[in-house]
DNA sequence: ATGAAAGCGCTAACAT
DNA sequence: ATGTTAGCGCTTTCAT
């Protein structure tokens, strides 16, 4: 076939040589550029066919000063954020962004604070990249301001408190307002809640969409009926049995993947859903649809929020910093079974 | 601090004239070469610390002819495969070798045919990626005689027919041979099974250690007895709809997701397990231990997979292709509630 | 042990 | 509209 093995790599020049014309023109062939007249043009071009060149990504970054090449910073990687679909939606979304824009995507897992100490220093420095989408930060996270002060191009992924960074996030507050507020309408009482882990800034949004919709309906709110999780299964199964001797008519949980822990210690101790206590969960994952019984959740749209978060990035890279993107998406309450309401439509 | 916004790039002379040396002697530096005197080597590190030089990759990779980056290749990226965790944990494996080893990991989502077209050239053309480590291929991918022909550097995950591709694999003839086996020894008499889709090497190997273990035991093969499923939930569960008819007393599930939807439809259908149906699935995926009874399972070491596939291209990158690698890891079985044994230890 | 110099393959400013 | 030329920042031979 055409790849044969010792092949010598194709340069422009070589291109230039077998169409008739300088290294030059053959780049604006290659870039579409103007100023070269049509004949020539479809003469280069036909070599280029002809041969299968493409030029050196190597070379092309070196000339450029940018490498076509993104980040997607997943800037504490625990186990457990893999146990769920979420970061792997949230990564088609970007994925498919950067395919469909040209641009490569790589894939940064921070475990541990040495990884963090070996690269962070990479990531600042945007040599190799041109910029970064960061996902799975916690307040406090001191890699965002390192940014900054880099001046590097990101987009975070879930809000961020510094004026200057741009983000892409879902409407947590809304999402959880919503939820609470449909489990009052079914006339719940002693409503619960599992939270996420308290330095995450989605985690912080639920709870507090959660107690606004209590507030707003002068519902009294028992602290005992709020525990925190870690946004793992076991984490919500282990929070839901804290939360039984509480007696609890119904539980927001702050994930769906925490639901279903709770789900399991609800069945283990023998307490039905939705006829002894309501469920609502968070996320919309693939399994909410299939749990015994169907979970009603918030569906927020993860992959959608890759999309945005790469094309928020692109505008960043090419049109400078300022001002910062926000863009706040909205969620959408899914009703299945688990909330004791009939399916709608 | 030290990065200030328009800081003009440092570069291998800078650093020279400052530590007042040429430019050869602060990459010989630089690369831990031989040939500098200590005291040189001394002056030049410091300078190097305090300036916070680091060397421009692009430069680096045109003059190196390399780049530092490996790809991973999801051949076949539909959406049901990020449903479970098996390639977020591949992915972590993967990731895990590169940053311990200074490398830069890419990943490549390929969903549609488009998306082949428009990256296999960008693949096998070898000029951006060093390497690569290929997974969910199914039989027949045209991707892989393309890179073998181009002389491209990659690992396979997944067995793969040609005698010239590196690959990674599970012994996943022996794991479900096990588990087929432990069925029968648990006296199970009418066995089915719920296969993955036949044009994976996974699916096939699976169907086929199971059919071993009968056949070695002499156990008939019921053709109503196995179904074909695509390793999605929902697959799972219409399998098991379609088995039910024929009332096998087991099941053999070639995935957790797909045992996990088997699971569902025997609830519904008011079935007992493992009373009434012996249920194992394969992977040992986080939620097969929590699921409703818990899951015996096939455990394979996902993670590790990865983590093995970088080393072998680290191997075939500097050492060149021949012979190519074949690593074949263990399986465990993991013995919990759904196949009717008490669990042991 | 150190330095000078020739690339690596491309882009882009400049000249024609 | 096309060609010439000067980098981009590094590695690597070759002198010394």
């Amino acid at each position: 076939m055409s790849g044969l093995h010792g092949m010598k790599r194709l340069t422009l020049e070589e291109i230039g040589k077998l169409a008739g014309v300088s290294r030059s023109t053959v780049s604006r062939v290659v870039n579409d550029q103007p100023y070269v007249s049509p004949p020539v043009r479809e003469r280069v071009s036909r070599v280029i066919a002809e041969t299968g060149y493409s030029p050196d990504p190597a070379a092309r970054s070196l000339a450029r000063q940018r490498t076509g090449i993104v980040g997607l910073v997943v800037a504490l990687a625990i186990d457990s954020l893999f146990e769920d679909p979420f970061f792997p939606r949230l990564i088609q979304g970007v994925s498919r962004a950067c395919t469909s824009h040209g641009s490569i995507l790589s894939l940064i897992l921070l475990y541990s604070r040495e990884d963090e100490a070996q690269l962070h220093p990479t990531i600042s420095q945007r040599q190799l990249f041109d910029g970064f989408i960061i996902a799975a930060t916690r307040t406090g996270d001191p890699l965002i301001p390192q940014l900054l002060d880099n001046g590097v191009s990101f987009v975070v992924h879930g809000r961020h408190d510094d004026p200057r960074a741009s983000y892409v996030d879902v409407d947590n507050v809304a999402g959880s307002y919503t939820a609470a507020n449909h489990l009052l309408r079914l006339g719940r009482r002693r409503i619960a809640t599992i939270t996420g882990p308290m330095d995450s800034a989605a985690a912080l949004d639920r709870e507090r969409g959660f107690l606004s919709a209590l507030r707003d309906r002068n519902h009294p709110i028992d602290e005992a009926l709020i525990v925190v999780g870690d946004f793992s299964e076991l984490s919500g199964y282990e929070a839901m049995q804290r939360l039984l001797p509480h007696e609890p008519d119904a539980v927001f949980v702050a994930s769906d993947t925490m639901a279903l822990g709770a789900l399991r210690a609800l069945r283990e101790a023998g307490i039905r859903v939705p006829g002894d206590i309501a469920v609502v969960g968070f996320d919309d994952m693939p399994y909410a649809a299939t749990a015994a019984p169907p979970l009603t959740t918030v569906r927020q749209p993860i992959r959608r929020a890759g999309t945005l978060a790469f094309e928020a990035l692109c505008d960043i890279m090419d049109s400078g910093l300022q001002p910062p993107r926000r863009i706040v998406m909205p969620t959408e309450l899914v009703i299945r079974e688990s909330c004791g309401m009939r399916q709608a439509g």
